[in-house]
DNA sequence: GTCTATAATTTGATAGAC
DNA sequence: GTCTATCAAATTATAGAC
């Protein structure tokens, strides 16, 4: 009873973040679900509203596993410990990047309501970390310290991805836990 | 007289760099060279062969430029700063992220041969940093640091590319340059 | 090396019945 | 909500003439 809307979603972000926006089809979603094409269309009229539903539903999943694993850091290095566990989780669940890593790097190429959603992802993301930096470092530290660890963390999950080797990503992430 | 091979893999790396691997269709690159799209299989067979010819190019490419870079640089964190310089030209030069940062985050939708060079590029990346570094740590910290820095370059294209900041880059790059 | 011609398949999308 | 039916366009790829 989890709604062909749901469902659908499900399956379009497996196959985002395998293949990409492009690998998506209408029509493989549908076979996927037991029902046609016409039908996916009934739930997304076009294939950018699709895409943006998506990056909504990702981001504010991804808050909210953050702000589960958040709950009890108190230092600024806790802090960033839950936000790599919490990229570390959605690498491993899943088995592929994350959705908006992989809407991110082909941001030319998509229509500009899925790219922006994806931006806006980024920057909550950077304000969630300068928000747990800032009491700890100057404004400039905290906003270039942000970008770091963001950018690490999200091109950890590609290189892990690629070469099939998840100690890529804990060797990589290490390197952001350092320094406090 | 650059070769109509050379203008297709130029038109190509143009498009996969932009939208990435299934952006790019031999029509498009037909048109853009003013030829049709059966000739540009005489160039190249199958689409695989040409994402194979763009990664082992680039790369080459890559490590061309590199080299010039890192030429007269002898301390590691004068490679380490020639290294981010070579991922920032590459970023600054042509607007758009690294060939194999897209088609790694395409990884799961490619031809297995694809995916196998871009790896081979991110294997010698790897190298090379751990070369750089293996004098001054450990072999231990160096696997982890060269990890560390190819990550946060490769994020930090894709995240400066999506949010059209190249302060973003430079933000996230800082951040491997310190703690020698 | 480039062309015409063509094939088989896939794509995003719509109209209208049930 | 899902279907049938359909569409125009685009895709990878091949055969064979020039």
């Amino acid at each position: 009873m989890a709604g062909t809307r749901e469902l659908l979603m499900d399956e379009a972000e497996r196959g985002v973040r395998s293949g990409g926006y492009n690998a998506v089809s209408f029509r493989d979603l549908a076979d996927a679900l037991g029902i046609k094409s016409a039908s996916v269309h009934y739930h997304f009229r076009k294939k950018e509203d699709l895409g943006v539903a998506l990056v909504d539903r990702y981001s504010k999943r991804f808050f909210e596993a953050l702000d589960a694993q958040a709950e009890i850091a108190r230092t600024p290095e806790d802090r960033i410990r839950a936000y790599c566990r919490t990229y570390r989780d959605a690498l491993t669940s899943s088995d592929a990047i994350c959705l908006c890593g992989m809407l991110g790097a082909e941001t030319s190429g998509l229509p500009e309501a899925v790219s922006s959603a994806v931006r806006e992802f980024f920057e909550e993301n950077l304000a969630w970390l300068r928000g747990s930096l800032s009491a700890h470092m100057t404004d400039h530290d905290a906003h270039a310290r942000s970008a770091h660890i963001l950018a690490t963390l999200q091109g950890a999950m590609m290189l892990s991805h690629n070469m099939d080797d998840l100690s890529v990503f804990d060797a990589a992430a290490a390197g952001v836990t350092s320094g406090f």
